[in-house]
DNA sequence: GCGAGAATAGTACGATCGTTCGTACTGAGT
DNA sequence: ACTCAGTACGAACGATCGTACTATTCTCGC
């Protein structure tokens, strides 16, 4: 009936992992530990570690399953949306429910970025890999938006992802460490600034 | 003859704090080891343990020392700029060589800002004060150009403030997680869109 | 419903964590 | 000369880390 979940276990793992997932957005990959997880699933330490054979296995299946979700949760729905700038909208929308829709705590990948940044390793590896190809998948969308018409011809596609993505760290900057209540407001409109300056036609004071 | 180091203890004590300090910025504060960072200047843990009676403690003097840094190698230096856009830029300018001239690894406080966000305590607290200061800084700069006649007068100042620091953080990532060698030139270009925006006369599409 | 193999528990390991304690050595004040 | 902070040290603390082994219990195809 579903679809891979043969053996019993690997529900188990499956729960282990949503969990660890959970606990990594909030602390930190690092912070993660395997005692805690196993007190909070009501397992014994042995009988979770023997699930993953280290640590940095049960950390790597942590960031695939945030992956995993952030695809299924953002990224798809998003790509449903009509092409052009709706679908850059869409993605702008899903994107600041994220923290909320995810079920984790805060945006998992914005945590992990700064404690990997420096922190060589496959679980770095996979988390550059991921944020790259999020960043292509929006610079695709602005580059979609251009061929229908609706933005720029010379919009550097990839220069409105990156700024995109800046915007998105603004607001979880206010939201999670400065508890700004104007993050909203402000994160859209610098959204709206963005868009703006990125439509036909509008016209930046060239300099 | 100096400013207040008349006993010797105080001189190993600035040492341990600006080597937590560089330690901070690269694995966080909890990563951080009076252990480790004993080893690293040859003192016995207790003998280092000794200077701080708790490690929050140390983790605050680490923060405060990297704060105190910050001002100085940025804010002061800045500050002494031209009133109006050439402050801004001037913030804007060691803000990004920042990393580098703080002889600490990449930006303490953007590795402490996802650190912390959830971990409530005293160092949280004074991490927070001094990011709400320093937005306060960069806004009272751009007030202060609205007077000067050099940006819009309907000018949201701590709307430009948040979207420079959104600015930074995109920087940030891009660097450092990314090693993306194109983010200098994106970080400039999104700042130089942002200022220009900013401008009197600039007219941005009204939508 | 039984037997094989998967899943979990139990126990123990060496390391390291933050912290405490008792104790030397130092150098300035009396 | 004697005292007395200040400063650093070594040893040890209980706790917890990740991991390795060995049992026990449970599941599920036959």
């Amino acid at each position: 009936m579903a679809t891979s979940s043969l053996r019993k276990g690997e529900l188990t793992r499956q729960a282990i992992v949503e969990h660890a997932a959970r606990m990594a957005s909030l602390i930190g990959l690092e912070g993660l530990t395997i005692g805690a997880l196993a007190e909070e699933l009501k397992l014994s330490k042995s009988g979770l570690f023997a699930h993953f054979k280290s640590k940095e296995a049960l950390q790597l299946q942590a960031l695939e399953f945030g992956i995993g979700r952030f695809v299924d949760t953002v990224v798809r729905p998003a790509l449903a949306a009509p092409r052009g700038e709706p679908r850059v909208r869409a993605l702008f929308e899903r994107w600041v429910d994220w923290p909320r829709a995810s079920g984790l705590a805060g945006c998992m990948f914005v945590a992990l970025s700064t404690e990997l940044d420096d922190r060589p390793g496959a679980v770095r590896e996979r988390l550059v890999q991921s944020q790259r190809d999020w960043l292509d998948v929006i610079a695709n969308c602005v580059r979609t938006g251009i061929a229908e018409g609706h933005f720029r011809k010379e919009l550097d596609a990839e220069q409105v992802a990156h700024e995109l993505y800046g915007i998105m760290l603004a607001n979880h900057h206010a939201v999670r460490l400065l508890r700004d209540k104007q993050a909203g407001p402000r994160t859209r409109r610098a959204f709206e600034r963005l868009l703006g300056g990125a439509r036909a036609k509008a016209k930046t004071a060239p300099r």
